[in-house]
RNA sequence: GGCGCGGUACCCAAGUGGCUAAGGGAGAGGUCUGCAAAACCUUGAUUCGUCGGUUCGAGUCCGACCCGCGCCUCCA
């Protein structure tokens, strides 16, 4: 039985879907006006690994994540550098992919964008006003909250509480409520803007979730996930526009992320604290390492990233490859032990079990690692066969189907003239020159590349490069 | 102010009523090795922020307090 938090009932519940032949996932994407920085990167990660799960648990899954490409920040994005909206976002709607695709992430069937679903938003707000849930002011529609009783049950803000703050002074809309929230904003010098049947102007942001969720996913569906910032108001206000069109119940479970933090404090510019994706892969950090370390911590606890937990997270993911690299390389009897596969259905167990209660992720790394241990055991006793060998690979693959991180990136070829210098180093050895050996391997060493004298002969990997 | 999260060994971190408190990293010891490195094995908290309480029994429940952090109208 798997078993989620959800947000809705703040309470860990048994996860059942509307249809178990297939489950409707809709996650929140990126705004595009800027590259993915890590705290997003631990969003899509997560999100990742609870379909990654839900696929291996043997559901189908119909995965939908938006791309905002209108909004506040896009628009002056594109203005500042004068350039068109839509050459703006592009260039970042190609980086999200590529980001996605670095990180090893399942795509989604569908990626509508918000400025392809115009018409379909309007028809929503034209249902809204219809119903009585929206008014029209100067030119802009707004969702009356005070139609819709239910508002705050997500986020549990009890609204004669919540204090209007600052805001209302530099907002240039009226409305008959300061809790009330643009579906359509009118019409401004400076912005791109839609002739519609509500007239002229452009979306506000929460209307294409409810519009592009409900249009690929149904009027109701299974799982919503994003970011917990998003909880309030965003989220709060999707529930209110499409439970108040469809009068149906909008998602049964909510599923939100923590967030990151860096060095302990929140990641802001202003800090120097902020990492894009990008900047990272510029200090040469392996993704699937950064991966391992974004998947490691549960996705409801705030992860504290920093470069000495990227290290961390290296050496551990290092003994797992390690592991995989002697059972694949080391020459091994014929022949099989009988206590393999109970091994290894006792780690399937751990491991699922672990995933199935909200995605407890050390639960089931732990079950991993526990494995090492005992199989290394065995190999040092000498009784591991080549079946069982085979066999282990396999069952790791097989889980990486959920961790997306052992894979095998396309074996690494060395430079051909750092291949003749370990073969050099080899003859010198067989020369017993230990001395050139020795500083051969030093120099190689200082190039970032770790030489290992096996029984199988000579092993390099990549290391930190030493001084 | 409102909502929420967390404080478990040097670091990261699981465990939410009951055998000897997971796992990873670092450190230490050992195996292997030409020596190393790497790898592998072994090793670690009479104790779970503090103080009370409930209970036969609490890190785990209740209360108070201390500390750190996040969110609160467009930042995942």
């Amino acid at each position: 039985m798997i078993q989620f938090y959800n947000t809705l009932s703040g309470k860990l519940e048994p996860f059942n879907p509307i249809t178990p032949v297939e489950i409707k996932l809709y996650t929140c994407g990126p705004t595009v006006y800027d590259y993915s920085h890590i705290g997003n990167c631990r969003a899509y990660i997560f999100e990742d690994l609870l379909k990654r799960f839900l696929i291996f648990k043997g559901y189908k899954v119909k995965h939908v994540m938006n791309i905002t490409d209108v909004d506040d920040k896009t628009i002056k994005g594109a203005n500042a550098e004068g350039i068109k909206l839509q050459e703006y976002t592009k260039k970042y709607i190609d980086t999200f992919f590529e980001d996605i695709n670095v990180l090893n992430i399942l795509k989604a069937d569908f990626y509508p964008r918000a400025t392809e679903h115009i018409q379909d938003m309007v028809k929503m707000i034209k249902g809204l006003l219809q119903k009585g849930y929206a008014y029209k002011k100067d030119g802009s529609v707004y969702f009356s909250i005070a139609k819709f009783p239910n508002y705050g049950q997500l986020s549990k803000i009890n609204l004669e509480e919540l204090k209007p703050g600052e805001r209302i002074e530099s907002d240039e809309y009226e409305k008959e409520n300061v809790n009330d929230f643009a579906l359509w904003k009118n019409k401004k010098e400076g912005e791109p803007f839609w002739e519609t049947e509500i007239g002229a102007g452009r979306p506000g942001w929460h209307i294409e979730c409810s519009v592009m969720s409900s249009k690929y996913l149904g009027q109701t569906f299974d799982i919503h996930c994003g970011g917990t910032d998003n909880i309030f108001p965003h989220h709060e206000n999707e529930i209110a526009q499409s439970e108040a069109y469809s009068g149906k119940k909008f998602v049964n479970y909510w599923i939100h992320c923590h967030h990151l933090i860096v060095d302990g404090e929140k990641m802001s510019k202003s800090k120097g604290n902020f990492f894009t994706l990008r900047d990272l892969l510029n200090k040469n950090v392996n993704p699937s390492i950064l991966r391992f370390l974004l998947l490691s911590t549960h996705y409801r606890k705030m992860l504290n990233f920093s470069f000495k937990a990227l290290e961390q997270a290296s050496a551990s993911f290092q003994r797992i490859k390690d592991f995989l690299y002697e059972l694949k390389n080391r020459s091994f009897e014929e022949g099989e032990n009988e206590e393999i596969p109970l091994l290894i259905e006792e780690m399937n167990q751990n491991f699922t079990g672990g995933l199935n209660d909200d995605l407890n992720i050390a639960v089931a790394l732990r079950a991993i690692f526990e494995m090492i241990r005992k199989v290394n055991i065995l190999i040092s006793q000498g009784k591991i066969y080549r079946e069982d060998a085979d066999k282990l690979v396999s069952s790791f693959n097989s889980l990486d189907e959920v961790l997306g991180v052992l894979h095998e990136e396309k074996e690494e070829m060395l430079p051909s003239e750092i291949l003749k210098i370990i073969e050099e180093r080899e003859k010198a050895r067989k020369e017993k020159n230990y001395k050139l050996a020795d500083q051969i391997r030093d120099e190689l060493l200082r190039k970032g590349i770790v030489l290992e004298d096996t029984k199988d002969g000579v092993r390099w990997k990549r290391g930190k490069a030493k001084s």
